[in-house]
DNA sequence: GGTGACTAGATGGAGGTTGCAGCTATTTCG
DNA sequence: CGAAATAGCTGCAACCTCCATCTAGTCACC
């Protein structure tokens, strides 16, 4: 099913809007946990994700030069961050339900063979009625 | 968001499922009611995925060239295409339930501002102490 | 018998996304 | 020193999407 790329950018504004700041390198750890589904993320799609939302003026970030190892871009989120999160969820709580009506509809079928119709046989009562 | 290309696949072997058979044109009005999405799906998109169904052995289809109109390439289900709207129903499923546990989750944590972490303010005690 | 509307299938190509592989640099540890 | 871990980032081929457009058959109408 491959990555999701649309799916990495709800949950980073999650996670940031949970721990109020984070960096790429850490984002990545805890993606794995709260991902959508099961797909290893990539690296690269995280980080054009995150310099993408601070494009769009949903993130901002500063450079974290201080504890050990190499500077961190440190993000987090803004207002409009923050309302873009509500959006996010709006929009995947009806594709969830869409889903759920989907599989249900899927479940409720008859199992196995294909009931109602024989093989592409179809062509009975053609309409040349006209 | 897009077109969700991959969305198509299922709703359109589900529709095959429920119809015994059918073809590309007559797929697009049925499609609008069962969209996952909102999205209006495109024509083209339509007519590959059915393709790319049948290049993967999960549809057949063969010519109708008897009723009124242009020919007609008419599809019906594989047994691998049944087995394969039983994944999807399954993905889709894991999916569904993941996607509201996300809206859940964002609609537990306190609306507006950003409670935990003022804004990018965190950096309170930069180290050019040293 | 010409014209437009409708049905039906399909393709072309610009532009965008993705996935992989790789690069740089800093610090820590042995 | 050299290796490993941390951290961010980029190049690019392959792939996908979207829009527009094309062909062609039939029908209704004048």
């Amino acid at each position: 099913m491959g990555n999701l790329y649309r799916f990495v950018e709800p949950v980073v504004l999650l996670l940031l809007k949970k721990k109020g700041c984070s960096y790429g390198y850490e984002l990545a750890g805890d993606l794995e946990a709260h991902a959508l589904t099961d797909a290893a993320i990539e690296r690269a799609a995280l980080y054009r994700t995150l310099r993408q939302l601070e494009a769009n003026g949903n993130v901002v970030s500063e450079w974290d030069v201080q504890g050990g190892g190499p500077a961190r871009r440190v993000y987090s989120l803004t207002r409009a961050g923050e309302q873009h999160l509500e959006e996010w969820a709006t929009v995947l709580e009806q594709i969830s339900r869409a889903m759920a009506r989907f599989v249900k509809d899927v479940r409720s079928l008859p199992a196995g063979k294909n009931s109602g119709a024989r093989k592409a046989a179809a062509r009975e009562a053609p309409r040349q009625s006209s």
